[in-house]
DNA sequence: CAAGTCACTAAGCGCTTGCTTAGCATGCCA
DNA sequence: TGGCATGCTAAGCAAGCGCTTAGTGACTTG
């Protein structure tokens, strides 16, 4: 097999890069990890900032499918909100180190990938203003800065890489759950 | 003035720090910004780990000052999350810089400073329960997981240096009263 | 079975890194 | 006036950096 030895160069960077940032991170490191010599890196990848852009570009792709599955479901806007964060978050937690390197090394990437990754960041943001809007066509949700808080709604998930363990306090269903009930808490109108 | 020149330098770091990363920004990069040569960052700090500790602590200092202060202020448990939330926004998003470094570059502290940070960080979250806890016991506020939703409602305010711009859709005080209002949407009892 | 392809390594090139050293101008106190 | 602390710079050192080159063994193909 031959997707072996480059996903465990893709593995072996994401720990890389979640623990020391891109910046931080060193070619022979990644190597290392990935039990090969710092030659072999470059097989697979022609710079460090590809083997970013590789990273980043899948974890978007991931995070988005997980959005757009969820926000397909069916069920009244509410559902569909919940089902969205809930899957949101716990995609985060069960991808922690991925999630890290997708949210806080997108200022590492050079400017042509940056733009490619930005509109994958736009579509997730429109995913969930969608569905806001869709709340509030039909009455069940009260939203009155749809951009602001589909952001605010978003930020329960993706905070999370900055902080969880995997075997700590919650685990990843637990938040998903957690952070989808204070999802629907924040949006239901205050008069019902 | 002799703090000039060491202010200088500070703010220089925390620009480079929130730009490219502690890992990713040399020292001759934080010397230029601040208008000196390469040597004089050696003159205010030992190593470039002493610069991001000086810029973390404060942040951390600043941030928990912020949190204990609206927390004091008085008023019924509700008001007093709310106040918690709008003026921990503000101070992100006012100080989003500073605010990415206190938040991401945690891991690039030696283990000594990391505990100091630790400490203050954990004092944060308490500041956060302990009004959620008062909350409860008043009958005022339905939380039932405190930890995690502790976490969940600072989160809005934390994620918010991911992406702030000055001169954006939104302003410091909007994001503020904003969040302060999501929150307490959150935490309000749902048969009320 | 020769020729070519593929995944990989040992060695290392040129440059940059964090940090140090030696020295210089300024200001202050005896 | 002399001695010494302070805040800074020019130059540079050892180590480490991203990446390249030349080559090796295993496998595939005509």
């Amino acid at each position: 097999m031959t997707t072996t030895a480059r996903d465990r160069l893709l593995d072996a960077a994401v720990e890389a890069f979640a623990e020391h940032g891109f910046g931080g991170t060193t070619t022979r490191d990644i190597a290392a990890r990935a039990r090969m010599s710092p030659a072999a890196v470059y097989v697979h990848h022609a710079t460090k900032e590809e083997l970013l852009f590789a990273i980043s570009l899948r974890g978007h792709q991931e995070a988005l499918d997980v959005l757009a599955n969820a926000s397909s479901g069916g069920g009244s806007p509410v559902e569909q909100v919940a089902s969205m964060v809930r899957a949101f978050s716990e995609w985060h937690a069960r991808n922690s180190r991925i999630g890290r390197v997708v949210q806080y090394e997108f200022g590492a990437l050079s400017p042509d990938h940056r733009a490619v990754i930005a509109d994958l960041r736009r579509r997730m943001e429109h995913h969930m203003r969608d569905a806001l809007v869709a709340g509030v066509d039909e009455g069940v949700l009260e939203v009155t800065d749809v951009r602001g808080t589909a952001r605010a709604v978003l930020s329960l998930s993706v905070d999370l890489v900055r902080w969880f363990e995997a075997g700590g306090a919650h685990t990843a269903a637990e938040l998903g759950r957690l952070h989808a009930d204070l999802a629907v808490r924040m949006l239901r109108p205050s008069g019902a």
